[in-house]
DNA sequence: CAGCGCAACTGGAATCATTCCAGTTTAAGG
DNA sequence: CCTTAAACTGGAATGATTCCAGTTGCGCTG
């Protein structure tokens, strides 16, 4: 079912935009990351399989690789934590992570346009990009 | 506050003031961050055992863990690359991180005084710290 | 200034996310 | 179709860090 209106991007559409093949377990992994908000390779893991039934941990890993070079997914890496993906790409936000239980939320950047983007000092470096992570307890932690 | 001018504070001075027990593996492990800016625990480790011989890994681990909550260093863990230590503690300031080779440099906060403190939506979150990484090349690796 | 308790340290094994490797399968272009 | 580079399999390896159980020693108390 493609209706006219380009608002269902399918995840085979998304493929082939990027020039990368549409495999079965691809789809899956696209799919997975779009359900569940920050996914872990792990959690991508068990989704897939679910519905795939047997997939390698190599697979996800080259597929999670492929589709972030790709930038149909983005990887945060927060300390302490495993590698997570999202879906939200190309809009520089951030995240805010719970220094207890791990959970991330999506933040846009406060001070309306990339201010932090410019280091008083950048040491010579050439720099790309500007990453903000927030630490502090989400709303059951600190209960 | 330090009454008079403390001109040379000794790693001994920190550790008591800190209400921390003064052991050679704990004095060796200040100097060692003290003197490599950003080292990793490989490089404390290594550090410590040339000045002392015999140190087990556990205790580097162990000593950099204690100086770290005591805030007598500083932990900053950049993603897909081990932990690095520092001296300069409480004064929020940021990094920046080659994607190439990994140096690290110091960078004070760009527009005056913590703007990246106060996210847009909080998602109900208590934020207590905002950390920024500046990711791009070093002279070195541009060139 | 001698004993003692707890923090610190030893060394070896374990963990966890991720990557490497070598061989097999498969999507997609000619 | 037929070919072939890209994708996938499964198992072993890596590297930073932590766990564990037993030993040592700093520094307080008596």
């Amino acid at each position: 079912m493609t209706p006219t209106a380009p608002a269902a991007v399918t995840p085979e559409d998304l493929l082939r935009g990027a020039g990368l093949r549409v495999t079965a377990p691809r789809v899956a992994a696209l799919r997975a990351v779009g359900e569940s908000q920050h996914a872990t390779a792990d959690d991508v893991l068990s989704s897939v399989r679910a519905e795939l039934g047997t997939v390698s941990v190599q697979a996800v890993y080259d597929v999670l690789h492929a589709l972030t070079d790709a930038a149909l997914l983005r990887r945060i890496e927060p300390a302490g934590h495993p590698a997570r993906y999202e879906r939200r790409t190309g809009d520089n936000h951030h995240h805010i992570v719970c220094r207890s239980c791990g959970a991330i939320g999506d933040v846009d950047c406060s001070v309306g346009h990339a201010p932090c983007l410019t280091p008083s000092d950048d040491h010579g470096f050439v720099v790309e990009t500007a990453e903000v992570t927030y630490w502090g307890l989400c709303p059951d932690c600190s209960a």
